[in-house]
DNA sequence: TATCCCATGTAACACGTTACATGATTAC
DNA sequence: GTAATCATGTAACGTGTTACATGGGATA
């Protein structure tokens, strides 16, 4: 349900795109949000022109498609916006090795821990990185979750440090 | 295989248990980090005891199992706690829907971004009961995971609150 | 004896990942 | 001509969700 949703607001917002194109986008800028490829992409785009969500705009070169919304697909975003309730991750690695560092003796989990932040810093890193690429102008699709990315990007890496903090002082 | 580590953990900590204990533990504290439900569990402790890495301790009334963690089983989860670098989740619907914040006017996207939070403040609420519930003894599983779930709920908060006081100016 | 909780399973379907497979066009 | 990139698809497999199905034991 999601990837529909995922496409048609880039669809809506960048104008029409092949699938080649929204692979290479979700790529660079919906990904840290919602990842997919290309081989879920494809079957996912026909199933929206069946449906009559997108149109196949035009036909190029070597294959290519080019998918445009219709109104209708902008309705079914715009719709699942104000309506649907996201249902919260609750699968999550990163927590789950939170969950279960008690297992651990207190070297090995702060071993956990500082890996766990040695990954985070690198994501803010790549999250600075697209803010810089993509300045934040107002009505950028992208702007409030790479905002939201980073907030708990640097959320989580201040709890991995208090946690070592602890656990150091226990030892 | 996350979750043949969810069930190898609970079973480390608390000692033999059935599937059907398992599954109520899920609910009451692993939820929050990862989900599973009977259906999913009762295949996975076959596959375990399959493997080798729980055996079946006792078979009680009503076709009840009782599943114990091999020693391979407490290896494999310490394996899996110190090599396995998580996976960052990268799809929350809550992501998305932030993500396609701007294709939605102002007092829209105020309105989503409101009913966000009345939900992550019920979800903090819920933590926090765990939390009183489950008062914080060292050593017992979680008790990190439950303070960053609250941290993370938190800047959650935070973000969407500030996001509501700007789309507030801006219009 | 009826209802609730214990207790276990299977099946159908949806979603995601990885790998396989193919071919056209462009740039060197 | 050959390598990189464009461009599209399918298949096999693993994981997760929902619904279906069954029955024993305790309690009112």
């Amino acid at each position: 349900m999601s990837l529909r949703i995922a496409l048609l607001g880039l669809l809506s917002s960048s104008g029409p795109a092949s699938g080649y194109d929204l692979t290479k986008k979700f790529e660079v800028s919906i990904n840290h949000v919602w990842q997919a490829g290309h081989s879920q992409i494809y079957p996912e785009l026909a199933k929206l022109a069946a449906d009559g969500l997108v149109t196949v705009e035009a036909e190029g070169a070597r294959g290519r498609k080019t998918y445009a919304v219709t109104p209708e697909g902008r309705a079914e975003v715009h719709r699942w916006m104000m309506e649907h309730v996201p249902a919260e991750p609750a699968r999550s690695e990163n927590a789950l090795q939170a969950f279960l560092l008690p297992l651990l003796d207190a070297p090995e989990a702060v071993a956990v821990l500082e890996r766990m932040s040695a990954v985070s810093r690198a994501r803010l890193g790549h999250l600075y990185e697209l803010k810089v690429a993509n300045p934040p102008a107002s009505g950028r699709l992208g702007v409030h979750a790479l905002e939201l990315g980073i907030m708990q990007t640097e959320s989580f890496l201040t709890w991995a440090t208090t946690t070592i903090d602890a656990l150091r002082h226990d030892a």
